[in-house]
DNA sequence: GCCCAGGGGTAGT
DNA sequence: ACTACCCATGGG
């Protein structure tokens, strides 16, 4: 099917920002997983079309078209959100405002996924001290790990995501073997340990709370709770501070800090919409200093 | 070989 | 509260 996107969208820059670790692109498609349904994206950009291949009609109850809208969260308002954080970049820190339009102007078509939270709490427990294209290779060794899970496009094969339940079959060993190091242990606890209701009841929660629960668990720290809540979450008060954000804060506000501390720094820059701002600095300073 | 990566836990101040 | 140190592994 095809549905028209008459907003705002680069659909590049939204899956290859950092937020989202198992879409690929072949063959000028982005072919991925979406909340448990197989998709294969064919963008236009002239026509502002979108073409939807897929393993199944729908997306976790709605229908295929609702579902990737809601998705590809389209139906945020980008100009607002900006407009919220220029205000408040303009009356906290109005020498920053140069900066804050060269940023977002760069990077505005981005939009924030609605991920899947499960998903989102075990890759980015799986994400720490590692480079992305690392992350990627170990989403995908873990998803493909589970043949029963595997659907198919056309031709095409993908892994949905696996389940609590199912992970709970592997041993620390085997997560060892897949090259996940120390956060072996970890994972084995999480997936040991996790009331699955219970981590999705905090999707209602104010973030000061889902960051107390999340860091409650062993090898989720303030940042990768801040992930959690972020993309699988969608709190965009969320502000996730790791070593490129971290950096960016020093270098343009002279500040230093711990996440916790820098987190508070870019809600108070930022303001209500700081995780969708962090987002365009994190592709941003990725992709320009280089 | 060396350095870095979407960090976190722990022990010692 | 802050700091120093360790942790496993792959990529550039």
């Amino acid at each position: 099917m095809e549905i028209p996107i008459n907003v705002s969208l680069d659909l590049d820059k939204t899956l290859n920002c950092g937020q989202t670790f198992r879409w690929y692109k072949k063959n000028n498609q982005w072919l991925g997983v979406a909340n448990g349904t197989a998709l294969i994206f064919d963008f236009n950009q002239k026509s502002d079309l979108l073409k939807i291949q897929s393993n199944c009609e729908e997306i976790k109850g709605e229908n295929l078209e609702n579902g990737v809208i809601h998705y590809l969260g389209l139906n945020d308002s980008l100009q607002s959100i900006k407009g919220s954080a220029l205000k408040q970049v303009e009356k906290s820190y109005p020498d920053f405002v140069p900066k804050f339009h060269e940023i977002v102007d760069t990077t505005i078509g981005i939009r924030l996924l609605r991920q899947d939270p499960w998903e989102m709490l075990v890759e980015y427990l799986l994400s720490t001290q590692s480079n992305i294209n690392t992350i990627k290779n170990r989403c995908e060794t873990l998803a493909a790990f589970f043949p029963e899970n595997q659907v198919f496009v056309g031709e095409e094969p993908f892994f949905l995501f696996p389940s609590v339940e199912q992970l709970r079959r592997l041993s620390v060993d085997e997560f060892q073997s897949m090259g996940f190091g120390y956060r072996s242990k970890w994972l084995k606890n999480l997936i040991d340990t996790i009331d699955i209701r219970e981590f999705h009841a905090i999707k209602n929660m104010p973030l000061e709370q889902k960051i107390n629960y999340l860091t409650s668990f062993n090898g989720i720290g303030f940042k990768v709770a801040n992930c959690v809540s972020l993309f699988g979450f969608s709190d965009f008060k969320a502000f996730p501070v790791d070593v490129w954000i971290s950096r960016f804060l020093n270098q343009f506000f002279g500040v230093t800090g711990n996440a916790e501390s820098l987190m508070i720094m870019g809600q108070e820059i930022f303001g209500d919409f700081c995780g969708y701002i962090q987002e365009y600095i994190f592709y941003y300073i990725r992709t320009s200093c280089r």
